[in-house]
DNA sequence: CCTGATTGTTACGGCTCCGTTCCAGTTATC
DNA sequence: GATAACTGGAACGGAGCCGTAACAATCAGG
């Protein structure tokens, strides 16, 4: 249970954890980006293009592209489905999940000081 | 005094965050823009390009252009300083406030569902 | 004054992302 | 099998942001 933020905290928080990821030049994703990669790694398999446009309302191609994108960051696989061959799965990655870990410990420990 | 996330928390929370933001097609600023918004919102002015460029650790053409951007939208002003006619002085608007408190209400209407 | 430092801005080439449209491959239906 | 429906991806032109290198305007110190 998550104690709710007021909306000034929100905002000191926010800043603070952009504030964090530029200095440090990690934020490379854009904010769709890192929405994609959050689904991919808290909500459980299987992960698709389609289904994936359909949740954020976007269009399939920015699926595509997003996909292109980090995987060749390597925060993220594709591999075809076996059971239909039109449909690609999307697969999580180490370096995926060690990087939003980072994330997570870096919006955690920045909460700390508000 | 904020109640401290942890780790898997921050990632549910920036993960309902963007997927609201990404869902309700808003106004996309990148992370870069959203945080230069914030300081100029929550930290006290004067605020100046020089000043923003050394405290995010970018170049002064990123600020120009990031305020040149968030101006068209009408989110952030620009003066210049009587006393340095060399500086520019930074100003907020009813506009940017509006649209920060959007977001802070968001932020803190997702953490209340977590 | 005049030279040098400081401020913000512009210009350039390059890269990424976007929206739309169209397409190839696969499956379902008859 | 033939046709329609579905999947993900490619192609196109357009827009935005980037880093670097310049620039005009302004101030400070001799």
């Amino acid at each position: 249970m998550l104690h709710p933020l007021s909306t000034s905290q929100a905002l000191r928080l926010w800043h603070d954890v952009g504030l964090a990821q530029v200095k440090d030049e990690e934020a490379d994703l854009s904010v769709r980006q890192m929405t994609i990669l959050l689904s991919i790694y808290l909500e459980p398999p299987p992960h698709t293009v389609r289904g994936l446009a359909a949740k954020l309302n976007v269009s399939k191609p920015v699926i595509t592209r997003a996909l292109d994108a980090m995987g060749k960051l390597g925060l993220v696989t594709r591999r075809r489905d076996d059971k239909d061959l039109r449909n690609v799965l999307i697969q999580r990655t180490v370096k995926g999940a060690l990087y939003l870990e980072r994330l997570g410990d870096t919006v955690s420990s920045v909460s700390k000081a508000i």
